[in-house]
Order: structure tokens, then sequence, then C-alpha cells
DNA sequence: AAATAAATTTAGATTAGTCTAAAAATAATT
DNA sequence: AATTATTTTTAGACTAATCTAAATTTATTT
């Protein structure tokens, strides 16, 4: 089996990689797991030995199948225990990420399939993430960020870019959340912010930099 | 925090202290942690350095009541996602156990007392174990083994004392569960072997072996 | 294209937990 | 009580993951 460590790098690189679309490099893996370069260093070695990785010094790094798979399953369980939390246990969706972080590496094929099926097969997470199966394979919804819209379009929306506590508690005290409608009022010139209307009720403004990190789709 | 080895540690010393009523040898430890008595004398160290166990050089060791407490909510944590496995995600009794060594380490409190309401704050786990309260507190049910009652006592199930998948799949074979009926009809004088009747219906000989792991209480 | 800056890797230590082999302490036996 | 056996501890070494500091490679600037 894989280490509690090895298995976060293969996240940490899966996250990097599918932000920023090719290889990722030593700092920026080091950034994100909250470490030093020649630890990383020491860690791309041995991923790559166990062909996690494609790897090659001073080249940046990216996952192989097999790398891409394993980081996908961590991802997977993740997502579902999040949403176990948020459904059964009244967790609320900007709570559930560091007990998620823990629950990610149970090892039990039987567990999860069993989460899986008690919250009844879910395609998301409480932010609107997709959730891999059981095979690794990731069926991205197709969802933009509300700041790439125009004014009068309607939209549904459907996830977050930023997951911290704090953006997700502003939300929460806007009443923007998963599967709401919001209508595009308006966009200011001036600062591109852009007045909304959710759910055919409230109407507010908001700035460009939240509307860049709101994902929707066209209603 | 404490570690999952330091964890693994207390909970083993606390079970050997339960059993023996004693202070616990070294050798104990190392063979129920399936370790080397050198590993243990180092881990003895530590715990003692952190106030856990009570450790004086070749004189076996026993809990304080702050690794008392330590243990006692590990054990908690067990028995209480062992039915959450069994209640909520259809896991037999006999295959709860390796999961839930691993679950115990997840560290939330909210997590663990969700899980306590989620399943109605039960008393016992699936093998009628009692449920530490969120203090450590123990209540400790009354029950002792079938084979300490007679002939024609009346009981009811409620633990066993060998946790083993095997000994587990036996008694369901024999339909022998927590909270049926097992009245005594007789005792062979030869092997102590018993004839008992379960829930009025099925009547059947088991070792006396058998009845040693099996507790009840009468009815 | 040479010099400088930035990124990355290597070298050598450190920590937690483990091990083997040897030494020391305790227990059992004659 | 002396000897032998058993248990426990110490000493020194190993692995995984980390670190700092120095060396090397790649990228950027002049």
């Amino acid at each position: 089996m894989n280490s509690y460590t090895e298995e976060n790098y293969l996240k940490a690189i899966y996250k990097l990689v599918e932000q920023d679309g090719e290889a990722v490099s030593t700092n920026a893996i080091a950034e994100k797991m909250n470490t030093k370069a020649a630890s990383v260093t020491d860690m791309l070695k041995k991923l790559s030995d166990k062909k996690f990785i494609n790897y090659q010094k001073y080249q940046g790094v990216t996952l192989t199948a097999k790398g891409e798979k394993t980081a996908l399953i961590i991802i997977r369980k993740h997502r579902l225990w999040e949403m176990f939390l948020v459904e059964k246990l009244n967790f609320k969706w900007d709570e559930v990420h560091d007990v998620a972080e823990q629950l990610e590496h149970i090892n039990s094929d039987k567990l999860i399939e069993q989460i899986d099926k008690f919250l009844n097969f879910p395609k998301t997470d409480p932010h609107g993430d997709p959730i891999p199966d059981a095979n690794g394979k990731l069926l991205t919804p197709k969802s933009k960020p509300l700041s790439a819209f125009n004014v009068s379009d309607n939209c549904l929306m459907m996830g977050v870019v930023d997951h911290s506590p704090s953006f997700l508690q502003y939300l929460d005290k806007m009443n923007i959340t998963l599967g709401n409608e919001i209508k595009i009022k308006d966009i200011v010139e001036f600062d591109k912010s852009l007045q909304i209307i959710v759910n055919k009720k409230q109407t507010f403004f908001i700035s460009n930099d939240v509307a860049k990190n709101i994902l929707v789709k066209t209603k």
C-alpha cells in the first residue's frame, strides 16, 4: 500500500496539473504541501520509482496513468466523505474539508462503496465538484465562472473555485447555494461588479472577484 | 496530539490491564502489538514522559487517569464506528474490526458526536461491548460467561469474549446473536458441554469452550 | 554570450518508530 | 545461596519523511 504522505503528494500533483495543464514544478508542489523543495525532490524520486509520476530532474512532473487513477480514487473518497458529512451528519459545507482530509486515507473498498450506495450514488460533492467513479474516471460537469456571462443571462449555480471556509460562509450569507438560479441584472462598467437576482427574489451586487469564483451553467 | 502508534499502545495496555487486573509486562505488550520488546521499552519511556502511564524499569506498567481516559476515548470511537458499519452500511459483525481499527484514529469531536447521535446513542457495539461516553466513562454491563450458569437457567445473550471472525461466524450459523434467549437444557457430565435452547426454538449442543466465550445475563 | 538570479538537487542531519544483538536485572531452580 | 533461565533494557543501526545549507542546473538580464 501507499503511505498517507504518498497519497497526499499524488493528490497535490493531480490538482496542480489539473489547474495549470502542464508539468508542475518542485516549488509549486512544495508550496501546496507546506514543505520544502528538498523534501519534494526526495519524494518525487520515490514516486517515480513506483511509476506514479513521470519525472526528469529539473523538468517538472506529470502523473502516469497509474498515478492519476490513484489520485482520483483518493479524490473520490474525499468527496464522498464530504457528501456524507453534509447529508447525514449535519456538517456545513465550510466545515467538511479537514475531516475529509483524514477520512480519504481510510483503506476499505467495501466501506467506500457502501458509503456511495448509502448516499444514493451522488454525482457531485457539497461544493459541486464531480465525484470520480470507482475506476477513477471523472465526468467533468460543464460549468464556467459567473464572470464569463453577460447581462440578462440566466444561470444555475454549479460549484465554486475557491473552497475556503470564509468564501463559503459569504455565499451562505448571500443565500447563494448549489442549484440556485442566478440572473445577471447588470454589470458595472467601472469595476466589472455584477448585480444579480438570486432565485427571482433577492437582488444585490457582488464583486467580479466573487463572480470569478462561482461556477454556473446556462439554465 | 498523539500519534496513531501512541494511541494503539494505549489501547493495547488498557485491554491487557482490564484482562489481567494488574501491571502489564513489556513482553505482553510486545505480543499484543506484534512487535519486539525493545521497541516497547522505547515507547514506554515516551508514554511515561507524557504522563500516560506509570512506568518503573522492570516493574511493568499501568495507565494513569489521563492514559485511561485517552484509551477509553479511542475505544469509544472504535465501538461507535463498528456500530455505524453494522447498522448503516450492511457490514456483518465479523467484518467490522479492521476498518474500525483505522477509523478510531480520525480526529474530530464533532464527527464522533454526530455519529453517536446518528446511531441514536447506542449503549453497546455489535458484539455487546459497552461504549464509553464522551468523557471516557464506561458502564460495564453485568454479564457472565454462559459456562457459569446451571441447568434450566434462562439467559439473555449479551456479548462475546472471543471477537475473531471465525467464532462470530460460528455463532451466526447457530443463530446465536445479541439479545437472543438461551436456556440451558442439560450439561453433559463428561466434557461439560451444554445442550441449549435458543429462542425457544432450536435445541443443540455447544462445547464448554464455546460457552466460555458467550456472555449472558439471567433473563 | 557572460553574468546574475532563480529553481532544483545533493549532502548530511534529525525525528519517530522499528530492529538485532548484547548487557543488565529479575525470577526460578537446584 | 549460588546458578541458570527469563525478562527487560541499552546500544547502535535502519527506514520514511523531513530539514538546512551548499552545490548545481536552468532561466533571465544585461
